[in-house]
DNA sequence: TCCTGCTATGCAACTCGTTGCATAGCAAGC
DNA sequence: GCTTGCTATGCAACGAGTTGCATAGCAGGA
């Protein structure tokens, strides 16, 4: 269980209320971990209960109030504690992967639609990565941090996770190919 | 929601227990879909209370007796209908990412063991795939299979979500190894 | 004026997944 | 004879995740 660890790693970069926090499970933290609306609130109000975070209202124009989180000294040590706790195995869930092997049992070329429209989920989602890449970590704005702080930590690990996300885009864009010149053989035939 | 389905393939390839479906989650089935056997008998109850399998009891010597199940039509039915499903968006949890956009917060260099412990964990992984791909996929065996079914569907997919498997690995150490260049440039300082 | 839509928070009910525990037959070794 | 360990099945309790719904302020357009 690591929610609230995303949550504090995510309150750390910058203080966030509940709404924002949902928000940024649809972007950036949600590229390597998603939640709704729901666990957050939930998982927020245990952490306030528990003293891992500080809330303050901020009234806001033109907008419903918002109550906006920080992390405070509890949540800094239980994250610590977290980071150096030896554990996780890595467990894996792939539906697609389930289907495909199903299909030998169905109708193979049933399939082949669902794999495109998965390769091409992939590669929208490989182009986004590429583009905020761009957008974040190359050029001028990379080189005036640099001259900044020569070796911006949370920059730099920011970076090598997104670089992790490419990286698996493109492994799965190739699988699905893979895939698809599979399924095709079996097109024919039924 | 995919266990079912899950065991239905599983079952559709070979019938079995209870027992033996939670081994299979443990290998084969368990490179892409992970379940305990506590999962597994709940939701075999579940199906057969539908119908969509068949239970069968089973008389061991020199162990205690079991049910084997068997895929029923209705199961079939479920199965064929779920893989013409065009649902699944995809997501994803990865407890690893989450730690090392947190270490920056912390000490990034105490994260370098526990990344390499993973990296040696998809090693492992890796060479399991490679050796069972060896042994189930190439040389006689495979021209044997071949001359009996030169378009053998269950094999080929099983064999394409196999190299699924290798190529997420790859990726998996090239990508730590990654990560933990960049660590190490954070190692020096703290 | 009313409707739609976005920000913002939350409850209730349900399902899924995990953990700890219990039972029971039999085999092998000390 | 006792313990350990594997096969085989299952209950109970809890925690995590999902879905549907409710509320409420305000903005903008028909």
């Amino acid at each position: 269980m690591a929610l609230e660890h995303a949550i504090l790693v995510s309150l750390l970069e910058k203080p966030a209320s509940g709404y924002e926090l949902a928000r940024r499970f649809d972007r950036s933290i949600g590229y390597f971990w998603t939640a709704t609306h729901q666990q957050i609130y939930r998982v927020l109000k245990r952490m306030e209960d528990d003293g891992w975070v500080d809330a303050r209202d901020v009234p806001q124009q033109g907008r419903p109030d918002k109550k906006e989180y920080s992390v405070a000294d509890l949540g800094r040590a239980a994250l610590s504690s977290w980071l150096h706790d030896p554990i996780e195995p890595e467990s894996v869930r792939h539906d697609l992967a389930v289907k495909i092997r199903g299909a030998a049992f169905d109708d193979p070329a049933a399939l082949i639609r669902e794999v495109e429209r998965h390769r091409q989920a992939h590669r929208d989602r490989l182009a986004h990565y590429l583009a905020g890449e761009t957008r974040d970590f190359t050029g001028p704005e990379a080189s005036a941090a640099g001259a900044k702080a020569p070796l911006d930590a949370e920059r730099e690990l920011q970076h090598v996770v997104l670089r992790g996300g490419v990286a698996y885009e493109r492994m799965m864009i190739d699988w699905l190919d893979d895939v698809l010149a599979t399924l095709a053989r079996f097109g024919p035939d039924r």
